[in-house]
DNA sequence: GAAGATCGATAACGTTGTTTTTTATTGGGA
DNA sequence: TCCCAATAAAAAACAACGTTATCGATCTTC
């Protein structure tokens, strides 16, 4: 317990943590380039030189390499919603749900984590569901300053950007497990998505 | 190839035809009380008494059960919401949609195998896609009836169709995966759904 | 410098989906 | 009636998976 020990425990735990971000890395690229199929232990490990055993030190099991992914992929997806810019906060709500289904049709392995069931065993615990409420917070912040500018009625955002993102969601969902075809996945999108932004525009109608 | 041939075929035909059927039933039995992790060919098998290879003759592999099931899960769905009766066309399609929400919140390994893919390697092929589709004409025909009584506007019944159910869908999806809870998954439920009956009600608008 | 702890690699275990081998059964011809 | 060929199921085997136990090696500390 002394300072030394502190130190060596500190640079075991960034060696620790370095080597965390290289297997969720490699994790990821497995994810991506294979398909949930291929995230295996073994391929995690040897991708990165190294043994399986390491990947239970640092993870904990598979579901540990999942909840990385998880959260890992709602990262991406604030990256990318954060990306969007636009000066009248109805445009950018637009474009925040169409960035939201390219995100998930471009990355369908991680959208297969983050909303299917993709890893077997695996189910986002309190902090990881969390993490990715946290993710949306972009659409909840367009969603208030749409309300500032009287575009949008009501006044607590939340909820709000809650039932866009259910309506951008289904379609999308719908879209990937294969039930709306090419054409009709964009229109339906599009008016679903629509419907939500008109039914928040007037919350007395409803 | 004499007539008895024909015959002994037929015969075995029915035998495997109702092999099957047992399998189906001991595979969804054991989806429902289990999930789909225990779900095994295994399982099954020693389920019917029998062992894994009349699976493999019967359903070709671990795919064909979960076509099996795919199928039958919309088959039950379908039941569900077949059991939805109301003169008003307009209340008969909030049922239907409540309807749907309650079979997804009950039959969740089966919604499981539906639309998330909880069967690693399975995804759906056209045929049983248009089974699915199929299995949601009751939903069709609601609007078709609503439309005719002027309480829906357009005249193709289908795009309204898709667009309810991917409204249902998204709420219900959200829901299931953890990010809308009990209080707020129902009010979210019932707002997108709500929107989408009122983007119908007034296609012009969009 | 030596004792002790800690961590990673190797190898093993149990289980999975799938395939191969073997065994039993069954229909058809001499 | 008896035997043979074909067929289907059972038993066993195989590769791969998640996970765990064993065993060196390395590294800190006295």
């Amino acid at each position: 317990m002394s300072v030394a020990d502190g130190a060596v425990r500190r640079s075991r735990a960034v060696a620790g943590e370095a080597l965390r971000r290289e297997a969720i890395e490699a994790a990821a690229e497995l994810l991506v380039s294979a398909g949930p199929q291929a995230l295996t232990m073994r391929r995690v490990a040897t991708a990165i030189g190294a043994s399986t055993t390491v990947l239970y030190t640092v993870f904990g099991g598979k579901d540990g390499v999942a909840d990385a992914l998880y959260r890992e992929g709602f990262e991406r997806l604030r990256a990318r919603l954060e990306a969007v810019v636009a000066a009248d906060p109805l445009v950018r709500l637009h474009e925040l749900a169409h960035a939201y289904r390219r995100s998930a049709l471009t990355d369908r392995s991680f959208y297969a984590v983050m909303f299917e069931r993709a890893v077997p065993g695996y189910e986002p615990g309190p902090e990881s569901l969390e993490v990715a409420r946290a993710s949306l917070a972009v659409l909840v912040d367009a969603v208030r300053d749409a309300m500032a500018a009287g575009l949008l009625g009501g006044d607590d955002p939340e909820p709000v950007a809650r039932l866009l993102h259910a309506a951008a969601h289904g379609a999308v969902s719908l879209e990937i497990s294969g039930h709306l075809e090419g054409e009709g996945a964009l229109r339906c999108f599009r008016e679903l998505t629509a419907a939500a932004f008109a039914a928040s525009a007037r919350p007395a109608a409803r």
